[in-house]
DNA sequence: GCCCAAATTGAACGCGCGCTCACAAACTTG
DNA sequence: CAAGTTTGTGAGCGCGCGTTCAATTTGGGC
């Protein structure tokens, strides 16, 4: 019955998330989203509410194809810490190769718009969840496979390798030298093997 | 010769600092600041010369009112190692005791304005610097007492409980339950001690 | 006591922000 | 093909932002 949509809803969403991440919450102007998305704010208004709600389903899109891929990743087969490791290295490698490093949406949202904004509040603390419920069911197969000690905190492991994860992406926002942070990780995940 | 200031720098820019850091760089107008600070915003831009200039005195007060005192917190004689766990569970009780926990203002404003702002990026790599120095000088003693092994790769820890440090104050900034995150602290730790 | 540099003040500047709305276009359904 | 509903579009709304400036006040140095 009605016009049909010309633009992809899930295209504009990832598109925004970009940006925001990109430039933060109040650094992109609706001008910006118009612009770079190719949609008209009367568009844009009627189908995600406002900016505030375009963000939180950019908020919902990082989960859905950031946080949530963390689990699958390190659940793949073959021993889990190094791939603990592969991750966080990870993120120093995509800091060090670009040169104005942009972090984790996760981290610049709560940084910018906490503490007063409830419901991006929520979803931070969503995403937040999915991530160390991904480090949880890793470190559940290394304790498993004997790889992490069968004494490991694994709720308590998990909730740090959490905080690791967001210091080290607060952190090589400003850092000239990111890789350096790879023996801090190290340093880090010394305490989960087993072998000690 | 010259008319003398009404009001002290020193203070205000404290002051600012404060608002700052609750309300975050954007979240914070000129307006906001002249009322609280009880300014004319034609003193303020004379003495700082703009807003942006403001925020970095603000940030070169955190750094100096804030970071410098991790190393002297640390040496202050005893053991090291527990004022280091207590410098973290200090952080995590202050956001549990507020409603409204407002986290660190360094990890806040790099997740609001970096990248894209060099100043802000030269001073937030600052202030880490001086915490990341603070944890440093304080794992050397711990080191020389024999309380951390001393085959501990002390710069390595060192950056890496400033990264658990910042880290710690996104996740409290939407963590319902903060005191949770003590046993994670706890996990990182582990490995630092000597008694292995 | 007068001078003058610097500080305070009241008022307002232009701009870009987030957002809205009336109107025309497009597609499905009967 | 006509009806009806939702879409895209152009133009512009009011507001609050960061910022500026002329006029006035202030107080120390000669």
């Amino acid at each position: 019955m009605p016009r049909p949509r010309t633009f992809d809803e899930q295209d504009v969403v990832d598109r925004a998330m970009e940006l925001f991440w990109t430039k933060g919450y109040e650094g992109t102007s609706v001008t910006d989203l118009t612009a770079e998305l190719g949609v008209h704010p009367g568009s844009l208004y009627r189908t995600f509410g406002d900016k505030h709600g375009l963000f939180l389903a950019a908020l919902a899109h990082y989960r859905d194809s950031k946080a949530r891929t963390l689990a699958p990743a390190l659940l793949a087969g073959g021993p889990v810490l190094p791939r603990i490791r592969a991750v966080l290295l990870g993120w120093i490698e995509v800091a060090a190769e670009q040169d104005a490093p942009r972090g984790c949406l996760i981290a610049n949202a709560a940084g910018e718009l906490l503490p007063g904004d409830p419901a991006v509040a929520c979803s931070v603390h969503e995403v937040l969840t999915v991530v160390e419920d991904g480090f949880r069911q890793g470190l559940e197969a290394a304790v498993r496979t004997g790889e992490a000690a069968a004494t490991l905190d694994v709720p308590a492991a998990a909730a740090m390798l959490t905080m690791l994860l967001e210091g080290l992406q607060v952190i090589v926002k400003a850092d000239p030298d990111p890789r350096r942070l790879v023996a801090a990780v190290d340093t880090a995940l010394l305490g989960l093997a087993s072998a000690r």
